[in-house]
DNA sequence: AAGTGGTCTAGACCACCGA
DNA sequence: CGGTGGTCTAGACCACTTC
């Protein structure tokens, strides 16, 4: 089979979001039975519900107690995706923009706030000023692991999207991201790039990108306008 | 046993909550490994691993692989499940706190922001300084139809948990809550109640709660202060 | 009553971390 | 190397939904 080294419940979790993007599975259709796909896919229950725990996490699926496991209806609610900068202004009416801060690659991760990408190897260093209807709007660094991406520290990030260039190029699937958001004021530095009075509150977003395998394919460190930007979610019980 | 119809798993879930609650386990401290667990409370370490993966979820715990399982270190986060104040504090290890600023009755919502209450009828306002181990964390204000919910405005929420109310006593299920996430600077009055210094940013969170039937059961504006709060989510592709 | 997901067990072996 | 979490199995019974 094609096992390899990636885990059952992996595998089955792929097969399913296949089914459902090509369209095997439609939102509210039912799945097998987890004791069916069991046996159909040669694994334990245990590990069936394993991977429709996860996602049901990831409201891909819901469940039913005594009546079966569906597909979800309403996908994911606009303020749970997970969008680029471009997607993002666009959504909002807004047309958006690019200047290139800093572009490095660092071969030493060692004392960086990356620690989750320190076993990664190189960095490539993205530090972008991001604009809305041509003003400043935020303030974005990036981090990749370059050796996963050959040649992709010579792309023009200025005009090019830099999911559009993970998905299409180097076939990236690009699945989740954990955020953190914070308040804060800016630094003298960040004030001028904003051009922002110091005096203007910003949103401080820290992020991890995940691909389908669970690896980060990007860190990121945003710094937004607290008078120019909101951030709306959905969150459920 | 202490059985009764409370799964094992979620027993040991809320006996390790307790023991963050109490100080018995500190953030940064490691829990003692799975098959310990698992031999101390007489249950297999699949229902071991099932309470601390629910924990893990909610950013309670952190795994390391090869290493243990660790209390969480985060500085109350958010948690990407809806909860209710008392309840996000309690996960986080610290004792949720209430004092009530305002409570009203408003007989004609008009002019209000409350637009999508304005056919409920009346409402409660309820305004209430919100703290975290006895310090001021954030100022919350909800309004509710009182139709809906008759004798609500004779509770104790000094004490109670709105939230408590609402699902055990008028028999609600919360579904989901939409929120907008904004940056600001306090106003005097809202810093002299959160105890902050007039420059320390806060987040402005306005919140509109459903239920089971997409009713809306409650509107609530709340700020936090940006030096004690942050809000993790996650969000999907 | 039949079928579904929900909980639970007692093992096994693998992968990773740290001394 | 020993100890930890990560994955996996083949069953069992319970609780709920549907008919």
């Amino acid at each position: 089979m094609s096992s390899k080294k990636i885990p059952l419940y992996k595998q089955l979790k792929q097969i399913i979001i296949k089914k459902i993007e090509r369209g095997e599975l439609k939102p509210g259709d039912v799945l097998p039975p987890e004791r069916e796909l069991a046996e159909l896919f040669e694994m334990s229950r245990v590990t069936v519900r394993q991977a429709i725990s996860e996602l049901v996490n990831e409201y891909v699926l819901v469940r039913r107690h005594g009546s079966g496991t569906y597909v979800a209806e309403n996908k994911i609610p606009h303020g749970k995706k997970l969008k680029s900068f471009s997607e993002d202004m666009s959504l909002r009416g807004m047309m958006p923009g690019s200047k290139i801060c800093e572009k490095n690659i660092i071969t030493n991760p060692s004392a960086n706030m990356a620690a989750e990408l320190r076993s990664a190897g190189n960095l490539l260093i993205l530090k972008r000023l991001r604009l809305a209807d041509l003003e400043p709007l935020a303030i974005e660094t990036s981090m990749l692991p370059i050796n996963r991406f050959p040649g992709i520290e010579d792309r023009d990030f200025q005009n090019e999207s830099l999911y559009q260039i993970l998905e299409d190029e180097y076939n990236i699937k690009i699945i989740k991201a954990q955020q953190k958001i914070e308040v804060g004021m800016p630094t003298p530095q960040e004030s001028e790039l904003l051009q922002i009075n110091y005096t203007t509150p910003v949103f401080r977003l820290r992020q991890v990108t995940f691909d389908q395998n669970d690896t980060i394919i990007e860190i990121a460190h945003s710094v937004y306008r607290g008078d120019r930007y909101n951030i709306e979610t959905e969150i459920y019980r």
